[in-house]
DNA sequence: CCTTAACTTCACAAATTTGTGAAAGTAGCG
DNA sequence: CGCTACTTTCACAAATTTGTGAAGTTAAGG
């Protein structure tokens, strides 16, 4: 979690070099840019929350705290980004406390999962050229349907090849499975 | 649309060569994983629709037959699925009937048009960054997604160009605006 | 112009989703 | 072992979304 050293009554910077609103508004602001993209409320305030977060890890009370909700929603929001493979539930040894983490490389991850969408759309897509007959107008435009996300599945991997070069020439530290300052 | 010259008793294959029963089924079951990726629910039920449909175009009545919809239900996911740019509304001339066309190339075009919701991400976590300070853990975290989401939209161009190539090596016919057999 | 076919809008009912408080589990720690 | 700190589950209330019927609007065709 991100500790605030000091909290000011204007609610403006803090010692910890944080404008505690303005943080709270672009957490906000993003999440609600999620929600709107198709992800659940709570689920993308969370992730917006630990996205925002030194440590990319706050445990259930934090979160609870900063978006003012209940545990239990918490609990099912974090479910949800556990099922999706977003975040990583770890026990602090000697705690009955989780820790939520940030998965490492969010984006890239959640992107090549794409993947498993197309692969299960591809899977409906053949059955129905199959259904509607390869040489009826809406089999083929179908078959084309299938061609293109073929095509795309194939390119991502290419891609995220390249992300990772190009990655490097940004200078980016590279992932140890341990953020912690 | 797509005409049924005959319905057997069975429900199985008519005189036009389609098992109107297994079309449906097939429709349901794409729309429902439309559904499941985020889409409303009405509008991928039209948009599966139109996709199994001969001519990709269907008059709001055929559509709320096939589905089984009020005329107000069509209304409003043909309204969607318009704002979206995933469907067209073209009249008939000589008639009060609005027939809805899938765009050509959709895939490709809803595709392409992920970029506009990248670009406003984009734009919030950059706004991120400055708040958080680019030279804290979030700050630097949050400045890492942007470059990827900037790299992701510049391989997207260069993707789309390729599939321009690979469609044609797959013999797909050209797109003419108006693919009525 | 009037009739009428078609689309849209509106108010509402139904269904679904969402978030909560409170009870029930779990697992550290004495 | 059992106390206690934490998390999860459950039943429910609230809010939101969804789809409908019916009234309203527009424009083709006589």
């Amino acid at each position: 979690m991100t500790s605030e050293t000091g909290t000011s009554e204007t609610g403006r910077t803090t010692r910890s070099g944080r404008d505690a609103e303005a943080v709270s508004r672009f957490v906000e602001r993003f999440a609600s840019e999620m929600t709107e993209a198709g992800m659940q409320r709570m689920a993308s305030r969370v992730f917006a929350a630990l996205l925002a977060d030194d440590d990319g890890s706050m445990t259930s009370a934090e979160l609870a705290m900063a978006l003012q909700i209940s545990p239990a929603a918490v609990s099912g929001a974090v479910n949800y980004l556990t099922q999706v493979s977003m975040v990583g539930r770890e026990r602090e040894p000697g705690s009955r406390r989780d820790r939520y983490r940030l998965i490492d490389e969010v984006w890239f991850t959640t992107f090549a999962s794409r993947d498993r969408v197309l692969t299960r759309w591809e899977s409906t897509l053949r059955e129905g050229v199959r259904i509607l007959g390869k040489d009826t107008p809406a089999g083929a435009r179908i078959a084309e349907t299938v061609a293109f996300f073929e095509f795309l599945q194939a390119e991502l991997v290419g891609m995220m090849d390249r992300w990772g070069e190009h990655r490097k020439t940004l200078g980016f530290p590279a992932h140890d499975g341990h953020a912690d300052a």
